[in-house]
RNA sequence: GCCGAAAUGGCGGAAUUGGUAGACGCGCUGGACUCAAAAUCCAGUCUGGCUCACACCAGGUGCCGGUUCGAGUCCGGCUUUCGGUACCA
């Protein structure tokens, strides 16, 4: 009979929620085991193979450390703020909040489907007031310490989704992360979160947290710690002073000219009358440029001379200031010393407009006199520079830092390419900013007592820059809390990122109401043990998830330092080299093979496809291979049917006395117990199911001609093998061999007999000169001596040493037996 | 450009610290069962040579070179693909 997955599947299901399976009991905190996977959006693609793959593989793994005797939690909840749901009610009039709704209930039927141990008690979602409640206390609590506050800036904008992005949103082609379009730079007042106050410990904490390598070098990459100096120059015959910073002091002496970013403030202050039109022509057709030509990388540098001269503090030159495009005003001090000698840039530039090139470090080998091609930016000794020639460049940084301190021309500093999180949007669906703007008193934050601050149900969803939030005036108008003046609320929403940095801590209680969530629980089951999730988020989710954590624990509500400690990134599943999406039309409806295979049928298929951490393209060819282990897992169980309770197994037997079939399907069952074991807990679930198909393959071919308790003894521990990769299958065969319980209930875990393990008899390949020319078999452990009887008594062996002289014999026991010969 | 990962049969992929390359599965070929088909079961399946066949021989893990008794695995130099990043002073 072919396995009815679907009646199967659901009765197991329903039997699983009936009798609360999978409700974790917090307060069992010997072996405790957090496993989370990312919450899933609730857009209306539904659940598509790329969430299978991240949730069904991740619950395997749960299932096999449950069973393991850990006390295993799973949550699942909504991410369900965020802008697609509000540009689908744009499109066509359906509120955010109902088609999420709607998604949501579906979603979770699915995720039922999936049969994922999953607690369901925990489930919570974003959009939920009781949830972004929290949120805003969060945002105060941020605001007090001064690390929540608006300033104007450029800013990043998405002219279709209408809204400014942080800077981890922009795409390295520098367009929209979330919908593709090419994103433009506006000047805006905007919220933001002081993540740079974290910067050093966020890279510090990456050294405790086992991560893949790869995550934690892009983190630290973004992060972009780097040591320098900055330097003061005076400006010439002026009060106004340029301050550089450099992580090259060593090169002090080489600068000649420095450049300012053309927006810096200080360019309107000092430069030259007449030159004034030239330049404001020059700043403006830096903002007429798109965001692909100032991003193209052969883009050649631009710049224009501002009239006015800088002294350089160290040997009192003076020398040209330029405006150029290469010079950011959102980094170190917005202001660069240019020593085209040792700087690619600054060579090309300098190059390009005829500026001077002095050389002040000699490359080793190379004559002072010699011409340059182009920079040399390596270590050498140093020349024109004063009274620190002929030091070497790299102890020269040191020394000329320490003059420059010592005569009070700047200071060592620390610099970080990281930017603070903006977190504003101008979109309807997230959490209201708490804060009131009152033309007398200013920014006045909502009182705790007065959150959550609700969002109203009724706006209007134009798109026209302005948050749809200023449409309800009830929601918009207030007094001030403070002064009682008419003032409005902010109209901006938070980044959904600020949802997700703290979800793991709510999901233990989410209905508690009290505290942001329950220390009393978190303090033991946070942080996350096993964090699973896609390696797109690397320098998004997880980088704002550390810092917020680290925030809370400096609030005292957390004790651990950072949230996750192991994390997997599934690999990505692509449909015809493409990433799945809706937009594109490739996305592959997991229903499609879970209606006609059976969930457990596509999860195993999943897992078998390869590594899990490397994805790869959609195909379902092989799915009818795992669909055939199902079936024949199924009938193998079928034919024993109450075989445990017929004749129940020993723990424990000794392999000697066995008959020879016996013999070997017992030391099958065994080897594959420890090889599972090993591989499974290492997310290898592709080899772990090669390795439950070989003892398929082996007990379907010998177990008939075993005693009734071998039989018992096997198919048991096969059943409790199949229970985390395919847990309905498992079940119901467990069920039919005579186990009177769900396998989850009190979950038992079989230890390998070691001493079947062994086998009696070794194939050793016996190689001359490296090539295989004979394998031969021969009792286990044999010792050399015994071995080369063997070996030099074969034929095959015989021939190719035939007229030789042997010059060395090489032996690896139980594997390998070289025979050099000339 | 820079940083990181990868490359193995017709296909997805296996291969502890260097020790029999191709586990497991898909597909394909042949056979059994069947009136027939599907399903299932059995056998074969890296390439080339030779052979009726078994056997045997040679080659083979992106490319070139090296270390070693022995390299998919280690070292040096490339090529391609995929991620990340974009003038960070």
């Amino acid at each position: 009979m072919r396995y009815p997955f679907s009646e199967i599947e659901s009765k197991w299901q329903k039997l699983w929620e009936d009798n609360k399976i999978y409700k974790t009991d917090f307060s069992k905190l010997d072996k405790k085991l957090y496993c989370l996977v990312m919450f899933i959006y609730p857009s209306g693609a539904k659940l598509h193979c790329g969430h299978w793959y991240n949730y069904g593989p991740t619950d395997t793994w749960a299932r096999y450390k449950k069973l393991k005797g850990f006390n295993a939690f799973e949550p699942m909840g909504y991410d369900a703020f965020g802008l697609p749901a509000e540009n689908y009610a744009i499109k066509t009039g359906i509120h955010p909040y109902d088609s999420t709704m709607t998604n949501i209930s579906d979603i979770r039927q699915q995720l039922k489907r999936m049969g994922c141990m999953y607690d369901w008690d925990a489930e919570l979602m974003t959009c939920n007031p009781e949830y972004y409640k929290w949120n805003q206390w969060l945002f105060l609590q941020l605001y007090k310490k001064g690390l929540a506050y608006r300033k104007n800036a450029p800013v990043n904008w998405c002219p279709k989704d209408q809204t400014v992005l942080a800077n981890e949103q922009v795409q390295a082609d520098g367009t929209c992360e979330r919908c593709g379009t090419l994103v433009i730079q506006k000047n805006l007042t905007q919220w933001f979160f002081k993540i740079t106050d974290y910067a050093e410990e966020l890279l510090k904490g990456l050294e405790e947290i086992n991560w893949p390598e790869k995550t934690k070098l892009m983190q630290r990459n973004w992060i972009g710690k780097s040591i320098g100096t900055e330097v003061r120059f005076k400006v010439e015959n002026r009060d106004e002073v340029i301050t550089v910073f450099t992580t090259r002091p060593d090169t002090l002496f080489g600068v000649t000219y420095v450049v300012i970013a053309p927006e810096h403030p200080l360019v309107k202050k000092i430069t030259k009358p007449e030159l004034k039109k030239g330049v404001d022509d020059y700043i403006d057709s830096i903002k007429s440029l798109t965001e692909i030509d100032r991003t193209s990388t052969i883009k050649e540098k631009t710049g224009v001379p501002i009239g006015a001269n800088a002294i350089n503090s160290v040997n009192g030159e003076i020398i040209p200031i330029w405006i150029a495009d290469y010079a950011l005003l959102t980094y170190g001090t917005g202001c660069v010393m240019a020593v085209p000698a040792h700087d690619e840039r600054d060579f090309e530039f300098a190059t390009k407009f005829s500026l001077p090139i002095r050389k002040v470090i000699l490359a080793p080998g190379t004559k002072p006199e010699d011409e340059m091609k182009t920079a040399y930016t390596e270590v050498g000794v140093l020349i024109n520079s004063g009274s620190f020639n002929g030091l070497n460049s790299d102890v020269a940084i040191d020394k000329i830092s320490e003059f420059v301190e010592i005569n009070n021309l700047g200071k060592r500093k620390v610099n970080y390419r990281l930017r603070d999180w903006l977190i504003s949007r101008q979109r309807y669906w997230g959490t209201p900013i708490p804060i009131i703007h009152c033309p007398k008193c200013g920014e006045v934050p909502v009182e705790e007592k007065d959150l959550p601050v609700e969002l109203p149900y009724d706006v209007e969803f134009k798109p026209g820059g302005e948050s749809p939030l200023t449409t309800n005036k009830s929601f918009y108008d207030v007094k001030c809390p403070k002064c009682g003046t008419d003032s409005h609320r902010d109209p901006d929403t938070m980044d959904t990122f600020v949802d997700s940095s703290w979800y793991y801590f709510r999901y233990l209680n989410p209905k508690f109401e009290a505290k942001i969530f329950d220390t009393a629980l978190t303090n033991n089951w946070v942080p996350v043990d096993m964090y699973v999730g896609g390696a797109e988020h690397a320098t998004m989710h997880l980088l704002y998830a550390r810092f917020i954590h680290k925030f809370l624990r400096d609030l005292g509500l957390t004790k651990s330092g950072e949230p996750f400690l192991n994390l997997i990134h599934q690999g990505t599943i692509t449909n015809q080299g493409a990433k799945m999406s809706k937009s594109k039309g490739n996305v592959v409806n997991p229903d499609e093979f879970t209606s006609k295979f059976g969930s457990d049928v596509f999860r195993l298929y999943l897992m078998f496809m390869g590594p899990y951490e490397m994805g790869g393209d959609w195909s379902d060819k092989g799915i009818a291979g795992t669909d055939r282990f199902v079936q024949r897992s199924y009938e193998l169980f079928s034919r024993f049917i109450d075989c445990l309770t017929k004749s129940p197994a020993k723990n424990i037997y000794d392999i000697d006395i066995l008959n020879d079939d016996e013999k070997t399907v017992y030391r099958k069952v065994n080897q594959t117990i420890k090889k599972y074991d090993e591989e499974i807990n290492n997310f290898r679930f592709n080899t772990t199911i090669a390795s439950l198909m070989e003892l398929l393959n082996e007990l379907t071919k010998s177990l008939e001609k075993c005693s009734g308790e071998i039989q018992a003894y096997s198919l048991e521990r096969f059943g409790i093998l199949l229970a985390p990769v395919a847990p309905h299958l498992a079940e119901e065969c467990m069920q039919i061999i005579g186990r009177r319980e769900s396998i989850f209930k009190n979950p038992v875990w079989f230890e390998p007999d070691l001493k079947a393990l062994i086998e009696d008899n070794v194939m050793i390949a016996v190689q001359v000169n490296g090539k295989l020319r004979a394998t031969i078999e021969m009792p286990m452990n044999s010792d050399q001596s015994f071995a080369k009887q063997i070996v030099f008594s074969d034929d095959k062996v015989a021939k190719h040493l035939d007229g030789k002289s042997i010059l060395k014999e090489i032996f690896v026991k139980n594997k390998i037996y070289n025979i050099v010969v000339k």
